[in-house]
RNA sequence: GGCUCCAUCGUCUAACGGUUAGGACAGCGGGUUCUCAAUCCGCUAAUCGGAGUUCGAUUCUCCGUGGAGUCACCA
């Protein structure tokens, strides 16, 4: 890359949620702005009032802070409300309005973009017309030929307008692109873009391109839907005499069916990953390997390691399917390298609040958490966990008939016996909380043994009154020894009947 | 429809023009003297088609085909 600094901007439209293809191209322009000791600055694209969704610009930056993918220039979060930070502000387009006026009146002063008149109406009649005729579609120019005079009138007139963009009849606009290589698009081709519209609000192709200069923006990256409007932009930039960024259209993220990925095939705004459990790291791990890959084997990467290691030459060109059970699987590996601590503290936010009560907040809930972790891996969602009894069993004795106890291969005397054996055992244990490992070896030996059924079930079934449990042991080292031995007695004496 | 982009297992992808086309997820089968899970081992599975260049094409070129994006006073 050149000398020059690498400033990288993520410039979303506050018109909903921050979706997981947002965030993605926020990572990969922060991870090349990080890599190169860059800035990465994030911009507010308000120009729609229209789309404008309040609560929009709050919901972009929780996303992206709680995915780490933090802007170090521009719209950012100070103590939980919004402020703007650095020396090219405002940040927030609708608060750059003269600018992109004073812009405006420069092209049109140079013919480089001139008034529209055309109505609605107009406008819809003209591109039906060239449709039919198999034309590109796109305005015909009509305003373009207008007198000055007839313009200084209808000015005067207060006949509403728009500036558009004056493409040129010929030639042809062609960057090089960091993913696609070299793109090329013939002028004629180019639509006339509104640039100012009538309400005053410049349109994204005229605000970007004044943003990204003033900005000292050094690489866009933005997704590969804006392929097709970057000739607009590098015309706009050579009218204005300015020098372009270098620009690196990423491929799309896909919906199962391949198509643009959107709500509807499930759950695409972050913040609903989030809630759901996924850890951040696992999120933007998966996200960052669709479209890029380090060409090693490693598939698990630290924060860290993505920022050293993530290059734009490595992204492909292809579209990526947004695939769930991959993201669940680097779920579980982040899952899975938790410290008790982190976890604990994790899994407090999706334990339901009468569950909450019940658990002593302490050493209940460190011995419960490799058993969350185990299900909730496995993609179970907690609250759904609780209601349906799979989880009561910690906190309550379960209710079951005596029949139930009756594991289907084993006789009822062979089963009291083999519960009786393992009471044993365990009272024999000084330790209150168990030392699993160790009981469960004698025990293990002991089912082993005689005829004592050679089966876990029972005492499966005893303790948490289903038949499908987590290892008893595991059981057994939650509820404590007290309660683990008052529930094989209960079983022993309701079997013995 | 115009323009543009793209094309390797179901999915994410790897492969200086020379590999038995590799890995990961999912799926399937099996082991680990307790179910599920986890773990370990194994298996199934791909170069869109046709020409051309070349001693040799996944790789380069062209033509098809397919898919996608875009054609707003939305971004």
């Amino acid at each position: 890359m050149s000398d020059k600094k690498i400033v990288t901007r993520f410039a979303p439209s506050p018109t909903g949620f921050l979706h997981v293809g947002g965030l993605r191209t926020a990572l990969y322009a922060y991870l090349v702005a990080k890599k190169n000791n860059g800035t990465f600055l994030l911009r507010i694209e308000d120009t729609d009032r229209e789309r404008y969704v309040e609560g929009g610009v709050k919901n972009i930056l929780e996303s992206l802070y709680w995915a780490n993918v933090v802007p170090n220039e521009g719209v950012t979060l100070q103590s939980e409300s919004i402020a703007q930070i650095g020396s090219h502000g405002p940040y927030i387009q609708s608060e750059r309005l003269s600018i992109y006026k004073k812009y405006a009146d420069q092209l049109i002063a140079n013919k480089q973009a001139y008034y529209c008149f055309c109505t609605p109406e107009r406008l819809a009649q003209v591109r039906e017309e060239r449709q039919k005729n198999k034309l590109p579609p796109g305005y015909d120019g009509f305003c373009k030929n207008l007198t000055k005079e007839e313009v200084a009138q209808k000015l005067a007139e207060n006949q509403n307008h728009v500036v558009r963009l004056n493409m040129p009849d010929d030639g042809e606009t062609t960057w090089n692109d960091l993913i696609h290589g070299e793109v090329s698009f013939k002028n004629t081709d180019v639509d006339d873009q509104v640039l100012l519209k009538s309400d005053g609000y410049p349109t994204y192709h005229l605000a970007v391109v004044v943003d990204d200069h003033e900005m000292e923006i050094s690489h866009v990256v933005r997704g590969d839907e804006w392929i097709s409007s970057t000739p607009k932009h590098l015309q706009l930039y050579s009218y204005l005499g300015w020098t372009p960024p270098v620009f690196a259209h990423l491929p799309l993220l896909l919906n199962t069916d391949k198509s643009k990925l959107s709500k509807r095939q499930g759950d695409v705004a972050v913040l609903d990953y989030k809630e759901k459990g996924y850890l951040p790291e696992a999120l933007i791990n998966f996200v960052a390997f669709l479209g890029w890959n380090p060409g090693t084997p490693q598939e698990i990467f630290s924060f860290d390691e993505l920022v050293q290691t993530f290059n734009l030459n490595r992204v492909g060109k292809a579209g990526a399917v947004f695939n769930l059970e991959k993201l669940d699987w680097y779920n579980r590996e982040y899952l899975k390298k938790m410290s008790a601590d982190d976890f604990k503290n994790y899994i407090s936010a999706f334990i339901p609040e009468n569950m909450k009560e019940k658990i002593d907040n302490g050493k209940m809930l460190t011995r419960l958490a490799p058993i969350l972790l185990d299900r909730i891996s496995k993609g179970s969602d907690l609250v759904k966990m609780y209601d349906e009894g799979e989880l009561t069993y910690f906190f309550e004795t379960p209710k079951y008939l005596p029949e139930k106890l009756l594991w289907k291969t084993t006789p009822k005397d062979q089963t009291i016996l083999n519960l009786q054996g393992i009471y044993d055992l365990l009272s024999y244990s000084k330790d209150e909380d168990f030392d699993v490992d160790h009981v469960k070896e004698e025990i293990m030996e002991y089912l082993q043994d005689k005829e004592k059924g050679g089966t876990l079930h029972p005492m499966r079934l005893a303790l948490s009154g289903l038949d499908k449990s987590p290892d008893p042991f595991v059981i057994a080292g939650v509820l404590g020894k007290k309660e683990t031995l008052s529930r094989l007695k209960i079983a022993i004496d309701a079997l013995s009947k």
